[in-house]
RNA sequence: CGGGGAAUAGCUCAGCCUGGUAGAGCACCACGUUCGGGACGUGGGGGCCGGAGGUUCGAAUCCUCUUUCCCCGACCA
């Protein structure tokens, strides 16, 4: 992509609006702008990295078995009347009147209507299990969003729905997704710790929160550093018992700070670790609680008709947007991890006047597109200490500068956004070494 | 929802106290000079001063109401 075509909006200073540094940064970026409290657009720098975090998501989700489907935002009042929770969710559910005076709603989640699906097609114990997930736009009514799309009022949410026989399976299929979450967060570059949680209005009696951490998080978090010795990238097959992992994840020390005792922790204070987190996933293992109200039910083996086991399972995606950036920058601007990059190499014609230079440029970008490498390219005629300034902010993994003064010696200047690592090498070689 | 703050050019802000009809820097456009870490000069475009009402000869400025946004707190992916 051409720089000089693409829209990228980005600000020198800082809005007023903007208190934190994933929301600075993401404003001054050029990824989003605000249209009302909470509710936010997404530019294209910024809807490259939504949709690069959903993928990895979906990745993750489909490796885990869940099955993709797609709900829609508003949804009828009808179904959650039934569950009971359109007088329980309160005023942070928006509510909505059709022109026929039907009460409709935004939806917050999707318990009721995928429990709505689940039980008018499937009868049968042979029919389970079934996990089925959908990534779509929530809306819930805070009273005070904050934080740009950490806590925005619309919200980009994967949520998953697993639906078993047995208590037993239902575990089992909970326990599928906690690999998932940990395996999906630690792709997205980010150090995630489960958390035992309190299951507030999803109801349940078996929750985690996947915690992650960084300097600006939103809550002070204490957990063991053992933590640390543990692999999040779980290589287990489809019929592999994951309780034994499960366990040694949860059977570490992990707190809050509401949870969260200095007199009677159990860990050593030389292990303990005080961190700073945000939330970004939350597991949920609530058996019956949609399933009876609502009659989702099957036959099992036996003849006899029982509830179903079910659980749900949300990623917050857009805020994990924000969530990266507050563990991944400085201050010169964001440091993508690579895997949700918007590019990988932002190449920066030094001198757009100069025709030599122009010309190695333009044949940079040619066999690094060529070679499938996503690259944005600064063709502007700018000043190079402003194209500097501009892909710091923007926090591309590589930067290839290339200007006159190197092109005289056969170079260009490759740097590491993470590191501040900066080489000169050859055209040749810079190709090599960004397609290797 | 309680408490606090703000709203003036695309952005950051000054002007308000003490009313006289709107400014700076950055950004944008043109031309020129620059050119490897947010360059410089000259010229230019851009604002019903959040909205409504009131006081006044006259309101960005004073008064009332209202809307929106931000921050702190209790709740949430």
């Amino acid at each position: 992509m051409r720089l000089s075509r693409y829209f990228l909006p980005t600000l020198k200073e800082t809005p007023a609006e903007a208190q934190i540094a994933s929301h600075r940064l993401m404003l001054r970026a050029g990824m989003i702008r605000q249209g009302a409290a909470g509710i936010y657009s997404w530019l294209p720098l910024g809807l490259k990295v939504l949709k690069k975090i959903e993928q990895i998501v979906r990745e993750e989700q489909d490796r885990a078995g869940a099955q993709e489907v797609l709900m829609p935002t508003i949804q009828s009042s009808d179904l959650w009347v039934e569950s009971g929770r359109y007088d329980d969710y309160g005023k942070e559910m928006l509510r909505i009147e059709d022109r026929h005076g039907r009460q409709m709603l935004y939806g917050p989640t999707n318990e009721e209507l995928i429990t709505d699906i689940f039980r008018k097609e499937i009868k049968s114990y042979r029919d389970l299990p079934k996990n089925l997930y959908h990534i779509q736009w929530k809306f819930r009514d805070e009273i005070r969003p904050r934080f740009g799309v950490m806590r925005g009022r619309e919200f980009l949410m994967k949520d998953a729905y697993s639906f078993d026989l047995t208590e037993e399976d239902g575990r089992k299929s909970y326990n599928s997704m906690f690999v998932a979450y940990l395996r999906t967060f630690a792709r997205l570059g980010l150090k995630a710790i489960p958390m035992r949680a309190d299951t507030g209005p999803i109801g349940g009696d078996l929750s985690h929160e996947f915690i992650v951490i960084a300097d600006t998080g939103e809550s002070e978090v204490f957990f063991d550093k053992a933590f640390d010795a543990l692999d999040p990238m779980i290589d287990a097959g489809a019929g592999d018992d994951l309780q034994p992992i499960v366990d040694e994840w949860t059977s570490i020390y992990a707190a809050t700070d509401e949870i969260h005792k200095p007199d009677n922790c159990p860990v050593d204070a030389s292990k303990l670790v005080t961190g700073r987190g945000i939330e970004v996933g939350h597991i949920f293992f609530f058996g019956e609680k949609y399933s009876a109200p609502m009659g989702a039910s099957v036959q099992g083996p036996d003849g006899e008709t029982t509830n179903v086991q079910m659980g749900s399972y949300g990623v917050g995606v857009s805020r994990l947007v924000g969530a990266i950036i507050e563990a991944c920058h400085d201050a010169d601007g964001i440091v993508w991890p690579e895997s949700v990059a918007p590019f990988k190499v932002g190449l920066m014609n030094l001198r757009a006047k100069d025709d030599e230079c122009t010309a190695a440029c333009d044949k940079m970008y040619a066999e690094l597109t060529k070679a499938g490498v996503d690259v944005l390219y600064d063709d502007r005629d700018q000043s190079a200490g402003a194209k500097f300034a501009n892909m710091d902010l923007i926090g591309l993994p590589w930067q290839l500068a290339i200007g006159p003064r190197g092109l005289k010696n056969g170079v260009v200047e490759l740097k590491n956004r993470g590191s501040g690592e900066r080489v000169e090498l050859s055209p040749e070689d810079a190709v090599t070494k960004l397609t290797g």
